[in-house]
DNA sequence: CATGAATGAGCTTTCATTCAT
DNA sequence: CATGAATGAAAGCTCATTCAT
């Protein structure tokens, strides 16, 4: 009587979890219920908890997963030599309104993280990937001269982190105009902080 | 025989205000009950709804006064001529350990803000405020040429706030070695952003 | 050190009285609280209780009074040799949307009534005022001939009050054609119930 | 491996609406808590809310249930060919004792929909059911001849439910002699009425 | 594997009433 | 006479979690 295909358990957990990060986008993670998640997965439960031991325990997985996507498309973004453009096609204006949840869901992920150890750990390991794939693309790309071969390139991957967050952050404060200013900002951040010393 | 002393209930709110805002501090903006907040002021259930119409209404109270203390923190900065120095010394080491819960808390409510339109609102005028501190005080240094007056002052001061919140996201993402990291980035900002030409 | 004026003492009673009214017509009768009261009267909550001692004693003055007002209204109507057309006035089209609250309120004190033995006391009183007019003026009609001589004046009374009873029941039972079926059974009542043998 | 018995919901269902009547005739419409439901049926307050989506939802399917009970007590009563004799026993002298806290909760549910949409659609769905019944009833008598052939069918509906609601209402207002008095009356609306021409 | 019945503590909020001033 | 601060029990309802089947 063993336990039946790992394969199988694994491809539930992905299932559920979609259906957890639909909710959690929906309505939040706090504001998502186990019975939510369950109702959109199509399970009961009692089911749920062979797959998770706790909400906690999903929120993890699925703060992993979702910041390992977001990951993966910094990974594509950084692979784009016209890096100002990636970015502007990452937060362009048309993909703003579907986005608008997803920016809410970073910040709660943020405050959890705030809190609570385990979110912090796992917010620890997607920062040191990200902040990995971003130094190695500056230092490509300082090698071509693109940007101030002066600037320590995990400095510059800092930055761009930061401005990143302000920027979403932004996005929250003064939801109006952030899209314009969010361009601005980052703009100033390209061609000021990071721009070769005779381009500036 | 007058009406009872308004002042004092004005008095007894903030004292509610306090108590909510330890509360919020040590339990988080969702983790803190109406009781939590009732046993640390010292009333009754009850009797918290005569000064407040809701828990809503006293998160916004708590959240403009203690957006307002920032704003406070922030003019004085902005009087200070050394503005490295001030920000360092608001920003400084030995006063974050004991920072790192209103960190959490500041993010709590963007991520509530992100959700609740009635704590965007709040965070919309707090915001307003802020900028418009900042942009007088940048105006005041261009005219001093401590910084670069090319800059749009008020992009300057989007720049600044949005620095300032990615630095607090960082120093939730890797707590370890934040200061020092916030430090370099501030510093970053600070020369290659808003310095003048000659000084880059 | 005597007590003031008993006389502004029931002044006022009945000024607390006529706010309460206006609180049980618009929120109902367990609806309307203390404070709603105290607002409606312009005093605080501490000093209603100079005037009453509790809730139920304010409802039961009030129930005391409306109810003596209804039957001064049914007295007048009693009065009224056209009884048909005082009924229909009474119960004119034109009044009903002020009524409809009134009707709630009335069924509230029956219920209030087939609870708590305090209110069955005051609508018992209330309905032994009422009776006695009705059967009064019952017996002055039948010595003009204008309804049955053969019938029991105080049986007419009753099925005469039972009769509104029940049309206000119809009221809320089938809002929405009320009147017109009212003054259907109504003429049914008079006609076939009440008339003399020979106009039936 | 099916989903387990539906049939034991409703089973549970009925259960619970069993205690919650319970409740609602010792207690009352608005004094009878959700805790004291849970109590009574024996399950714990949120267990409740697996079979009721709320307090309203109970209300609705008990009021809905009971005023079913009624329907099928009435339409057992059409269906005795000696409706006087039917109805008295209905309305029997020994009974009317176990009947008093259900007079009482007649008239709470009516006060309740007097100002509750909610209540109002269940009275008003349930009038119109009762009325199908009765009119059918009268018309089938009327064939016989056992009544005015005259006279609508749907009117002598109205007038026999308004005279059962009035005589309820008779039974609040004087209690000590509600049941002799509500057999005149109900005698008296039969005869006069209801009777044909000749046997008036 | 899968169900959904069941728990029970906890949530925000309301309200009649009391009492020091 | 008059205030309104203060109480505290109770309300309806939510939800992560457990467990018999």
């Amino acid at each position: 009587m063993r336990t039946v295909d790992p394969e199988k358990h694994e491809q539930k957990r992905q299932q559920i979890l979609t259906a957890a990060e639909r909710c959690f986008l929906r309505k939040g993670f706090r504001g998502a219920s186990i019975s939510d998640i369950c109702a959109a997965a199509g399970i009961s439960p009692g089911h749920l908890y062979h797959y998770f031991a706790s909400k906690e325990e999903i929120v993890d997985a699925m703060a992993t997963r979702g910041l390992g996507e977001a990951a993966t498309r910094f990974a594509h973004m950084a692979a784009n030599p016209d890096i100002v453009g990636a970015f502007f096609s990452e937060f362009g204006r048309d993909k703003v309104r579907h986005r608008r949840s997803r920016i809410a869901l970073s910040f709660e992920i943020v405050a959890e993280a705030a809190r609570n150890p385990a979110m912090a750990k796992v917010l620890r390991r997607h920062y040191a990937h990200l902040r990995e794939l971003m130094t190695g693309f500056f230092r490509e790309v300082q090698k071509r001269g693109q940007i101030d071969g002066q600037m320590d390139a995990e400095l510059a991957a800092d930055i761009f982190i930061c401005a990143m967050d302000g920027i979403r952050c932004l996005a929250v404060r003064e939801p109006s105009k952030n899209l314009a200013r969010g361009t601005d900002i980052l703009k100033a951040v390209l061609t000021r902080l990071l721009a070769p010393a005779q381009t500036r």
